[in-house]
DNA sequence: GTCTATACGGAGATAGAC
DNA sequence: GTCTATCTCCGTATAGAC
């Protein structure tokens, strides 16, 4: 049983401190690829003080990824306050966006790790929140096309915080470089363009 | 001719078999999350017989990708036969969408694995076709926008190839819209950055 | 090419002192 | 909240027989 972690602390700034170390660790060697003794080693502790906030590797994980689930969250929550499709759509675009770049390596993470894609298959929140995000960018009952589109988006963004080619683009220029792609792939102009 | 392999025996039927076995493997749960145990049993062997074909881990992870690695060699190569910018990057992107719309899974782990991200990075052929793809679609000393529209592309094809949402496309239809949305993304009619 | 058997290290995890 | 010490299991890898 791999139990539900309904573990809503507030994380003090000791749990703070462990999430950012995983994090930078699980960002380069992938989870999997990322002992616990790596993270005490990158905090100066023992493995034994990083068990005093978890319990086990898994719910670590699952610690560190939902802080960034909140926010998607709250993304998608006030892009539901907005009236009209496309207002939605451009609402969940630019939250996500700016949230990933703010982000960079915790989003490269939850969207490409293969221990993080099982968590989003089976982990209620997570499927429930993935759900929910394609549903509102796809639309209900969306054509292949427009699915493809938005799969193709969502994994898209990654690529250029993960490029290195890209490593020179500051924030604001990578923001609006991805939000016009964004754009051109989930807000298609209906007849002319703007 | 497509270069060398550090290992260049002609892989027979058993080699091959042990491909196919870890690349599914590979693909859900990732490499470091795939022990030559998993291999060995999902080929009905032990492991000392994978150990016949590749003296360590590594190796049968290079053993693996090579083949992909030398199909997309062979993309590039044909693109560069072609003249003008815009006919190569067409190429380029036929040739890619094509490889990895029949190569699904491997794409997936290519593109995303931890593992194989580092060895992108020190595996001196993997660093060089990368680079000259890279430098075949965003064209010499690219601007910015340019460089991460191809990352964007690069990155975004494996959504749909792994969304379970994208399942019920067969790969036809696949096939052109991805390709699609890669005109879309790197061709763009007159262009205003060509 | 495949097997059995085994070496060795490092992984996740626990106990109990400070 | 952090430590030392320890457990167990499984990972990679090797040796040598069939």
């Amino acid at each position: 049983m791999t139990a539900t972690v309904g573990d809503a602390r507030p994380a003090g700034p000791g749990r703070t401190r462990l999430h950012e170390a995983a994090l930078r660790l699980f960002a380069d060697h992938g989870v999997n690829g990322t002992s616990l003794q790596m993270i005490a080693d990158e905090m100066g502790v023992t493995k034994a003080a990083v068990y005093h906030h978890y319990r086990t590797k898994e719910e670590l994980v699952v610690g560190v990824v939902t802080p960034f689930l909140d926010r998607v969250s709250e993304v998608l929550e006030h892009a539901r306050t907005r009236r009209g499709r496309r207002a939605q759509v451009e609402t969940v675009l630019e939250g996500l966006v700016d949230l990933v770049v703010d982000a960079r390596r915790m989003y490269v993470v939850t969207a490409v790790d293969p221990v993080i894609a099982h968590l989003h298959e089976h982990h209620p929140r997570m499927r429930e929140v993935g759900g929910e995000m394609r549903e509102l960018l796809a639309g209900p009952d969306a054509e292949p096309g427009r699915r493809v589109a938005v799969a193709f988006f969502l994994s898209g963004v990654i690529g250029p915080l993960a490029d290195p080619t890209c490593g020179d683009v500051d924030d604001d220029a990578l923001r609006a470089m991805v939000m016009d792609v964004g754009r051109q792939l989930l807000l298609p102009r209906r007849a002319s363009r703007g």
